[in-house]
RNA sequence: GUGGGUGUAGUUCAGUUGGUUAGAACGCUGGAUUGUGGUUCCAGAGGUCGUCGGUUCGAAUCCGAUCUCCCACCCCA
């Protein structure tokens, strides 16, 4: 029974330290997030499985944590019955869990999202602008920097084609890695134009295998994405054709000059030119201080999006995406709502602290909460503290009061570990003085003062 | 889902060709100091050596299985 404790594979405690640096960056996102206009919405940790299933893949179907039925699930489904009938393991697993379970934990927010605003479709008014900030869960073999649990911060407009959207949100991640200090480059593609390079080759059919594999580009290299798109059943005439494109170093001017020319017959390929183009230009207008960059070989592994898609980097720390997103067309369609389009972006909040805990850009004044512990001398003693301290707690200072008589020393040891720095001493010899003492921890320094002064000598040990 | 590594105190790790009582540092508790933290000194607590089995007179050490965590791939944030 004397087991260690832990928690599961690829979960995470976040300790006061860490919450603290968290809610920061939080704060920075929502405030962004509000002075946009976005409205919040939470949804469940769990869905019902039929919501979650089939949006995300075959490879996402697997990836989904499924939740237990409660109750004799065993005897209810009949596990004899099926056995018997059913001789391949798998096939009986299959069977089974669509008995035993029929809810799982979310596996992101834009799923979920979209099950609300069609559930929800006769009480809002469109557009409808959401931020939502909440865990997701994935059953992935967790490595650095992905977990099984891990915070998603989602924006998304749903209801208006309007490039304007698109447009806000590249000013929203400018804003909100502008006031995190952090320098970025903001990569644009879309997915029509990558509809076109496919048309192009005529293989209109085939573009999921082609920008999953043109995807990694910048990870694996040239010669190795040549080599996974033959694997893919591209042939050495597509691949020719396409990777001059891909890898072009053109200027944004060159690259839709090159395209225009290539595309003269494939429509797709033209209304994504148009859409790039009209975006660069409401850009223009606005002052963006992160670098952008038209990268052709942008993809996201999302097959839903099916228009601009958007992905943001860090330029110091070499991490992948730190942010990312782009338009999805009919993603209410699923749930028997069509027409609806939304474009948005998802904030990739544990990568983001690994960027600003790396580049030390995290604010000073983050780390000690409590400004101010009155020591307790005893219990009757204690009394006459209390006043005192929700006096300074109206001064506007964090304070506290240690909860138990003990030892000074241990009191003090406590402020310190917790990085206190002032600690008062109101005990009877200052009592019956009419008088207070007060340490500034840092230097150690001490002084015996009046009562009223308190404040005053509080404020400036402080700053 | 595929492949590689790992596991010893709260934490990071030593531990010789298998040998008697498994160590260190940091942390923790108490004391030196009954109203004073950080530095110092003294003392102390803390271990089913991941688990189960095997080889052996004897296993933290060798073998097998299993679990765990880490790393890479697939995929993703």
């Amino acid at each position: 029974m004397a087991q260690k404790p832990s928690i599961p594979k690829g979960t995470r405690d976040f300790g006061p330290s860490v919450m603290i640096r968290r809610n920061y960056i939080f704060r920075i996102i929502r405030e962004v997030f509000e002075s946009f206009g976005y409205q919040p919405l939470e949804t469940p940790a769990m869905e019902s499985l039929d919501t979650l299933l089939g949006k995300y893949g075959e490879e996402g179907d697997r990836l989904i944590f499924k939740i237990l039925n409660s109750g004799d699930f065993a005897g209810k489904s009949g596990w004899t019955e099926l056995g018997n009938e059913i001789t391949d393991t798998m096939q009986l697993s299959k069977k089974l869990s669509g008995r035993i379970t029929g809810k799982a934990l979310r596996y992101d927010l834009t799923v979920p999202f979209a099950r609300y605003v069609v559930q929800n479709r006769n009480n809002l008014t469109l557009p409808f602008k959401r931020y939502q900030i909440q865990p997701v869960w994935r059953a992935d073999r967790p490595q650095r920097g992905r977990y099984r649990e891990f915070y998603q911060c989602d924006v998304d407009v749903i209801g208006s084609n309007s490039l304007l959207n698109e447009t806000e949100l590249v000013q929203l991640i400018n804003q909100v890695f502008k006031q995190l200090n952090i320098r970025v480059i903001i990569k644009l593609n879309n997915r029509k134009i990558l509809a076109g390079l496919a048309g192009m080759i005529g293989r209109q059919e085939q573009l999921t295998e082609l920008t999953v594999a043109i995807d990694k580009l910048d990870k694996i290299g040239m010669d190795e994405v040549t080599k996974e798109l033959i694997d893919r059943g591209f042939s050495n005439s597509d691949v020719a054709q396409l990777m001059p494109v891909i890898t072009s170093r053109e200027s944004f001017q060159g690259k839709i000059k090159l395209l225009k020319e290539l595309f003269h017959n494939t429509p797709v390929g033209q209304e994504g030119i148009q859409e790039m183009e009209t975006l660069m230009k409401l850009l223009d207008s606005m002052e963006i201080s992160s670098s952008l960059e038209f990268d052709l070989s942008l993809a996201r592994g999302l097959n839903y999006y099916t228009g601009a898609i958007i992905e943001v980097q860090s330029r110091d720390i070499e991490i992948g995406s730190i942010c990312g997103g782009g338009r999805y067309d009919n993603l209410t369609g699923i749930f028997g709502l069509p027409g609806v389009s939304g474009v948005g972006v998802s904030f990739g909040a544990d990568r983001i602290y690994d960027v600003l805990n790396q580049l030390h850009a995290f604010p000073e004044d983050t780390q000690s909460l409590t400004q101010v512990l009155f020591l307790n001398f005893g219990e009757d003693e204690v009394i006459y503290s209390l006043p005192l301290a929700e006096q300074m707690r109206r001064a506007g200072f964090k304070t506290e009061i240690y909860p138990d008589p003990v030892k000074i020393k241990k009191q003090m040891q406590y402020a310190h570990h917790n990085q206190i720095p002032v600690v008062v001493m109101y005990g009877e010899e200052e009592r019956l003085q009419k008088q207070i003492t007060i340490k500034q921890m840092s230097s150690g320094e001490q002084a015996t003062i009046v009562l009223h002064n308190l404040k005053d000598q509080i404020t400036q040990w402080i700053e």
